[in-house]
DNA sequence: GTGTAAAATGAAATTGAATTTCAAAGTCGG
DNA sequence: CCGACTTTGAAATTCAATTTCATTTTACAC
């Protein structure tokens, strides 16, 4: 975590940019939460530290981070934009709780292979890949009984 | 192509609702298109034939598609919704190139398989999945040389 | 045909998230 | 401390998605 955070202050000076306090609750708040946040949640948590910080500038601080690669844009099926941790962080897919909303993230090496391969079958050139799926996940399946 | 005519016309009686001049040019347009359009976009090939038909129509008349079975929407990246091609046309992932935006259809059953595997793995119960590959097309990667 | 109740339509209004504007406040090197 | 530049929060704007509403059209009973 403290690495994100080093890389980020050296991100904003390589810019010509400032941390100031707003950035800084901003990201700690972001880096302590492993979650997929949108824009406005992510304010709600900072406003615990700082009520005053504006909806905006967590808009354009999580901008910086996406540019930074401190962050990632993803959006579930036609929901609102979230943001998750780049940072650290390899790729991998999403399992979406279309109950509770939660998020699991997952991997197969194998499923990657075959997207490889499916592209080269189309001749086309794989630049990024994005793989959802909806379904129910196991608590939520419980506790349905 | 008649099929999903007939299953719409069928769709809207037992929903007590009228097959009208719009819904049916709206129909005929759609399906004679295999692309993934926008509201906008469709309304535009719409009014080729009926420079009358509004906005909020094909709007309304593609939502009832989805409730028929006929449409389904998707997003790609952070893209606005567009509408494919459902009945008569199986699952398949998407292949969009950045460049032209083009988006071409295509399945590996191995893929599909995996993604079962995967989600049992998590206990998770699938619902349904959405595969979109980025990069670019054979023909906008020829024509950069 | 005619009347009538319900459905459908198009234009315009509304919504809501994403983004930008702008005046005021903060930051930094000299 | 100064002046140039950056940052900020509130409010305004944008833009697609969706809804409202007055009017028109439709199906169907008579």
């Amino acid at each position: 975590m403290i690495d994100a955070k080093i890389y980020f202050t050296d991100f904003l000076k390589e810019k010509n940019l400032n941390m100031t306090h707003q950035r800084e609750i901003i990201l700690d708040t972001f880096l302590s939460i492993e979650d997929h946040l949108s824009v406005d949640e992510l304010t709600m948590y900072v406003r615990k530290k700082d009520p005053a910080v504006g909806n905006a500038t967590v808009f354009r601080t999580l901008k910086l981070f996406v540019d930074a690669g401190i962050a990632q844009e993803v959006t579930f099926g036609l929901e609102r934009v979230r943001y998750e941790h780049k940072y650290g962080h390899s790729h991998h897919d999403h399992l979406v709780c279309s109950v509770c909303g939660k998020c699991i993230e997952a991997v197969d090496p194998r499923i990657e292979i075959l997207q490889k391969e499916l592209c080269t079958k189309y001749e086309f050139e794989l630049v990024e890949h994005k793989l959802e799926i909806f379904g129910i996940c196991k608590e939520c399946n419980q506790s349905k009984q």
